[in-house]
DNA sequence: CCCTAGAAGTAAGAGTTGCTAACTTTACCC
DNA sequence: GGGTAAAGTTAGCAACTCTTACTTCTAGGG
């Protein structure tokens, strides 16, 4: 799916045996971190799985770290296009916009916990990679622009960004305990869109309404 | 700090080395999870800090697994203990006491960010723990009863139980963005307690001034 | 068309880890 | 004191990460 910087020294798909070992290693750890659990995945797994010897990835990546953040990255890309196209179904500027784009974050968690769990948990090695800040940087730019839009002001308006923390802060740790099963801690059953749907007028109506 | 069930079973501190291997296990877990993340600890070398052979923590852990389960139990009642300590700070039934709990919980993710990640990300394993399932509603109960005193209402009440479990995933999502340092990535710099007490007033006020 | 550089793979191995099995040491209780 | 059981030890297996040295395939220039 994403082109990988690898793509451009390679020849593409005419190599020893795969000519694309890269992309079907994220892809496995990502279905072994899905099935397995974040730490439940090793590399010579993954390996296996790929068709190949324990050692050939090394070819690819420096280190398991360096899988585990193809893995988040890929993972963070594709967050990105949920969440703007969950932006792009309801009019630009409409609350509607803003709940839409929090559901997206919320069914991407509920759908791949143990990828979403790695992305936002894992930050020890790659908290400092260059490259996933901006992906990271890229996921929170969907919400401010959304939250920018219904407000009427510039995406780099202090209000704008402090909603947009608001926003993201609330729908993250509702995935993240919707993901850990703590939403059954609490007695309601909250239905995640009108759940949204309240939250976003609160943050948003909040600086509008006053 | 906390007794273990294990001291009921055992003379407690006068056994072959230490008396007492289970809680230095835990505290060097503790201590390797602080500094090393949450993957980047091992049982040998947590064994090594206790100074005891690498098979020894068997003896009073299943596995891995239950080591883990072990730290995560104690962190949950420290965060406990903390939450019920910041609401104690202020009247019950104040805003100020819900913002406190709220403080209490982002302090403890900040002074420990490795043990939270732990806390609330491994959940694989652990899961089903009945006994951490039990600590993790005894931790929301906190922020019910206070919720429920500045509503007026019971704590059993669907409305409470509603804006109880709006404060956490606010609050958590909040601890998590803080120590994955992706706070920065939002220009605004904002103060922890004036942004808890706005987000309380804001969901607590909702439903008692409409 | 060959031949060479280098990318992409393999096999073998060092070192660490999780966990088990079998044994030993210690403390308590009668 | 002797028996029992808890709490520790050593030894060892299987698996994993990662390295080294070797092999194989492919692309591209002369």
């Amino acid at each position: 799916m994403t082109e990988h910087p690898a793509a451009r020294t390679m020849p593409a798909r005419t190599a020893y045996h795969h000519g694309d070992l890269r992309a079907q290693m994220i892809a496995a750890v990502r279905d072994l971190v899905e099935t397995h659990g974040p730490d439940g995945f090793s590399v010579a797994e993954a390996a296996r799985r790929a068709g190949v010897s324990s050692a050939a990835p090394y070819k690819h990546f420096r280190d398991r770290a360096e899988i585990l953040r193809g893995v988040v990255g890929e993972a963070m890309d594709r967050l990105r296009a949920a969440m703007e196209a969950g932006a792009a179904t309801y009019p630009a500027g409409s609350v509607e916009a803003v709940a839409a784009v929090g559901l997206a974050y919320v069914s991407f968690a509920r759908a791949e916990p143990g990828v979403f769990r790695l992305t936002f948990g894992l930050t020890e090695g790659h908290g400092n990679d260059a490259d996933l800040r901006a992906k990271g940087e890229d996921d929170f730019g969907v919400v401010v622009r959304c939250a920018a839009a219904c407000l009427g002001l510039p995406p780099d308006d202090p209000h704008v960004q402090a909603c947009a923390y608001m926003l993201w802060s609330f729908v993250h740790g509702h995935s993240f305990l919707t993901i850990d099963n703590k939403r059954s801690v609490a007695s309601t059953r909250i239905d995640d869109w009108t759940y949204l749907m309240t939250v976003s007028r609160a943050i948003l109506g909040q600086a509008n309404r006053g």
